[in-house]
DNA sequence: CTCATTGCGTACTGTACGGTACAGTACGGA
DNA sequence: TCCGTACTGTACCGTACAGTACGCAATGAG
C-alpha cells in the first residue's frame, strides 16, 4: 500500500508494519557496524529484496535518513507535569530529566546516530547531522526552556538568557560524557551513574542559577 | 634514509621531511574529505607514488594512524608558567587556558580529526578514537589537573577529586560547542566568542570551587 | 480461471578503490 | 662509467558494493 516516502515531509507516520520492521533491521545494522553497513545486509536481515529497498526509499542515503528520522520520531524524554510546585518537587523534575537525557545518550542507538551523523559531516554529504541535532539536542532545549523558565517565574531560579542558562545545564549535566562515549572510551561507560550524575548537576546548576541561598556554595 | 615507521611506539619524531610532506597533503585531504579521502588523491596531492605510501605507511590505516599521530604531537596548547601569583593572574592563566583550548576545539584540524576518529569507532576498525582522545581530552586534563591544584594549594580553589574539578571546568568551558560542531550546526561556529565563553566559564566555575567570598552568586 | 500487483530471491553490471607489479628516472658513491 | 638505492608514474588485479533486471510465488479482484 505504502508508498515511496517523502523524506523532506515528515511523513515518517505514512510507514507501514512492514516497512517499519525493514527500517528496524536497518538501525539494528547501523548500531552494529556504523556506516559500514550495506544494503545487502538489510535486506537479507529484514528478509525483502534490495528492490523493494530501492522502491521504497530511493537509494542508501534515503534509507539512512528514512532510519535515522523514524527513530528520532521514537524518542520521547521524561516530560514532568506543568503543574505548580514547590521548589523541592521542581528540583527533582529537573533531576529526572537529566538523569533520562543522560541515560538516552549513553544508550547504543544514540551513540550509533551520533556517530553515523558526525561521519556523515566529515563527507559533507546528506543531512544527517542537521536532523539529529534537530532531533536530539535542539529538541531536548526546546523542551527544558520552558521548563527553566518556569522555574524563574516559580522565582526558584534567576537568569536572564534561558538559551544560555540551558548550554551552561547541558555542561554540566553532560561534561566530556558524549565526546567520550562517541570516540569509544571504555571507562566512561562504566563510570556513568545517570542518578548521581543528575543530582550533582542540578545541585551546581542550583548554586550558579538558584535564587536560594541553601544552594550557596559550602 | 627513514624506514617504515613503528607506529606503536611514538618514534613519530623519526618521520623524514618528506613524511612530513606526504603527512600534511593526508590531512590536507582528511580536513577536506574526512574519511572519503583516497591513497591515489594521497600520492596525487603530495607527488608521491602509492607504492611510496605502501611502503612507508604499511597501508591506509597506517597513514591515517601516521597522520592522526603526528598532527597529535603538533598540538601544543598554551600553558601559563607556574609562578607564584595572585588570585587575578591565576584566573586570568585559567581564562588564557580555555580560550585557547576553545579555539583548538573549534579549528578545522580539530574538528577533522575527532570526527574522523568517531567514525572509525563506529566502525569498531582501528585505534584513532583512543589516540585522539589520548592526545586531545586526556592531554588537556593531565595539563588542566596540576593547574587546578595548584590553586587549591594557593587556597583560591576548594575541591576533593581533581577529576571531578577537571570535567566541571571541560563542561563549563565546552558545554554543547563540541558536539554542535561535530554535528555540522553552523550557527554555532559565529557564536564561539572564545574569550568571551572562557571568561564565563572560569567565573562560574569560581562560583563553584573558589573559596572568595567575591565569586558568591549575585 | 485469468490477470494484475506486490514483493522475494538471485544473478548481474558498473565502478570505485585498496593494494601490487613493474618500468623508468635521479642520484650518490666507487 | 657502472652499480645500488630510492623514488615516481602508470597500468593492472581483485574485491566489495551500490544499483538494476528479471523470474517466480503469493494474493486478491473481476
Amino acid at each position: 500500500m505504502s508508498q515511496s516516502i517523502t523524506i523532506e515531509n515528515q511523513i515518517i507516520e505514512s510507514l507501514s508494519v512492514r516497512q517499519r520492521e525493514v527500517l528496524t533491521a536497518a538501525l539494528d545494522l547501523v548500531v552494529e557496524m556504523g556506516d559500514a553497513f550495506t544494503m545487502n545486509a538489510v535486506a537479507s536481515r529484514a528478509n525483502c529484496s534490495k528492490e523493494t529497498l530501492y522502491k521504497w526509499f530511493g537509494d542508501r542515503e534515503g534509507l539512512l535518513t528514512a532510519t535515522v528520522q523514524w527513530q528520532a520520531s521514537k524518542v520521547k524524554i521524561a516530560w514532568p507535569d506543568k503543574q505548580v510546585m514547590d521548589q523541592a518537587s521542581y528540583i527533582e523534575s529537573l533531576v529526572r530529566f537529566a538523569e533520562s537525557w543522560l541515560q538516552v545518550l549513553s544508550g547504543k542507538i544514540s551513540i550509533a546516530l551520533n556517530r553515523l551523523a558526525v561521519s556523515h559531516e566529515a563527507a559533507a554529504k546528506g543531512l544527517l547531522g542537521s536532523i539529529v541535532l534537530k532531533n536530539g539536542l535542539f529538541a531536548i532545549a526546546e523542551r527544558l526552556k520552558p521548563l527553566l523558565e518556569m522555574g524563574r517565574d516559580a522565582n526558584f531560579l534567576k537568569f536572564n538568557n534561558s538559551d544560555e542558562a540551558f548550554r551552561c545545564f547541558f555542561g554540566l549535566v553532560v561534561r566530556d560524557m558524549q565526546i567520550r562515549t562517541l570516540l569509544g572510551d571504555e571507562k566512561i561507560k562504566s563510570a556513568v551513574d545517570a542518578r548521581k550524575d543528575a543530582k550533582r548537576a542540578v545541585e551546581q546548576f542550583f548554586v550558579l542559577y538558584g535564587t536560594s541561598t541553601d544552594f550557596q556554595r559550602k
